[in-house]
RNA sequence: GGAGGGGUACCGAAGUGGUCAAACGGGGCAGACUGUAAAUCUGCUGGCUCAGCCUUCGGAGGUUCGAAUCCUCCCCCCUCCA
């Protein structure tokens, strides 16, 4: 990618406006040297889980970080963690994650290699799958291998010792995690490992095992865990607080104009190209109003995934639902289909299920008596109501769900 | 292997024969306010053909007019002892 190198100093410059913390630190401008001295790139591994196959802004901290190595000549080597996906990364997790099928992580592993794919070149990287190295191990090997680590070492992290201490079961086989994880950057001899700073223990213990290997052991680099909508918990897909990188632009833009302002500051450095100066003066409130300060960090979110013209769209359109209140310039249809329909009515319950904007009768009757249902401008809250369909008629469940309603 | 404690709705946690679809808190949803922010206030939060009915309180049986609550067996978790 680049024509001329980059100075040691100024990578680390780089890397550090991103990173939560670079251990050891000077181990990283002798590490750059050295490369260049040998004429290769450094290997910058990051392992992924694929127990979740959607990447979203939480995730896609790390990748990001990669295309920046690689832009600065170094080599992504993304780990898929197929093998170890059968134990469960029990990082903050109260409990036992399930363990996948071989299918159902190849599945995962295909669906987020079309995603890394729109961040990271993967052309000028080396994937590759943790099972090639696990899985011909035998009884005596990983006998051998866990008796580098302790016990004590092990449950001492945080995830562990709460378990531990609320008594929430931990198996056996989740203490391998932090191991295999660890014997994954012998075998990729990997010069830096990213990710968040919940692995930080896990990068360190590859540390002790690539020295014990005769190899130079490798540099961490951690990001924070990028917060979710919530405002509270890290972004997650179980918890559903987060905003996929392949959601349309107005999703993402809606999402992130949702975030409590605390966040914004994060959000900025790690969820968006916005330099530190311009970000400074958005979350400076004497010269930024907060508002607009959010609009500009979810547009400059929908512009990383998509482009200027998208945000620029999205936010436009937002305004209109939103700030004045009026109808999307596009609402799906809806075609109502005849037999649901007596005397050209329907129940407005029924109507609610069938458009898909409830689960259940139930959840649709109490959208109705809440008073979040309107057709045409005029609030239904009358669960047994019965109304009228005719072409064209705007169904509007809650704040920013529409249907235009036609017939079938 | 022994002793004790425990499994309740999305989560936490009450309930120990009827008034329990199950208190309370959190979360979530909807409404008001607003900047789809924060804070605050209100309602809702198993399903259905909804003044009624049906399925839920680890699982399976049983006692009873009636069970989340009592009995039997089973499964799982925790603590201490070995």
């Amino acid at each position: 990618m680049t024509d001329r190198p980059v100075a040691p100093e100024e990578q680390f410059r780089i890397l550090s406006r991103i990173s939560d913390e670079i251990l050891p630190e000077g181990e990283f401008l002798t590490k750059v040297r050295k490369a260049r001295a040998e004429g290769r790139p450094l290997r910058i591994k990051y392992g992924m889980d694929p127990t979740a196959p959607d990447i979203h802004l939480g995730n896609a901290v790390a990748l990001h970080k990669l295309k920046v190595f690689q832009d600065l000549g170094h080599l992504p080597v993304i780990i898929v963690g197929d093998y170890t996906a059968r134990v469960g990364d029990p990082s903050e997790k109260n409990r036992t994650r399930p363990v996948l099928t071989g299918e159902e992580i190849d599945a995962n592993a295909r669906t987020y290699f079309e995603q890394v794919g729109r961040i990271v070149d993967l052309e000028n990287a080396e994937i590759r799958r943790n099972g090639e190295w696990f899985e011909p191990m035998r009884l005596a090997d990983v006998v051998k291998l866990t008796s580098r680590v302790t016990v004590a070492r092990t449950i001492e992290r945080d995830d562990f010792a709460k378990r531990l201490a609320d008594g929430t079961p931990i198996g056996v086989h989740e203490l391998l995690y932090p191991i295999m994880q660890a014997w994954d950057s012998v075998m990729v001899r990997a010069d830096v490992e990213i990710g968040g700073t919940d692995q930080k223990f896990n990068f360190l213990a590859a540390r002790e095992f690539q020295r014990a290997e005769g190899q130079d052991p490798q540099v961490i680099m951690t990001h924070p865990l990028l917060v979710g909508l919530d405002g509270v918990k890290k972004m997650s897909k179980s918890i559903g607080n987060y905003i996929g990188i392949t959601e349309d632009p107005q999703e993402i833009f809606g999402k992130a104009m949702s975030i409590p302002d605390a966040l914004m500051a994060s959000w900025f450095l790690w969820a968006t190209d916005i330099t530190d100066n311009e970000a400074a003066v958005l979350l400076d409130p004497e010269k930024t109003h907060p508002r607009d300060a959010k609009v500009a960090l979810a547009k400059a979110v929908v512009s990383r995934y998509y482009d200027d013209g998208a945000a620029e769209r999205a936010a436009t359109e937002f305004r209109r639902i939103f700030s004045r209140k009026e109808k999307p310039s596009e609402i799906p249809d809806y075609a109502v289909p005849g037999e649901e329909l007596s005397d050209g009515r329907v129940w407005i319950v029924r109507l609610i299920v069938l458009a898909g904007f409830a689960a259940s009768n139930g959840e649709a009757r109490r959208l109705v008596t809440g008073g979040g249902v309107k057709i045409d401008d005029v609030k239904i809250d009358d669960a047994r109501a019965e109304v009228e369909v005719h072409p064209g008629a705007i169904l509007k469940v809650g704040k920013r769900r529409f249907a235009r309603l036609t017939l079938r």
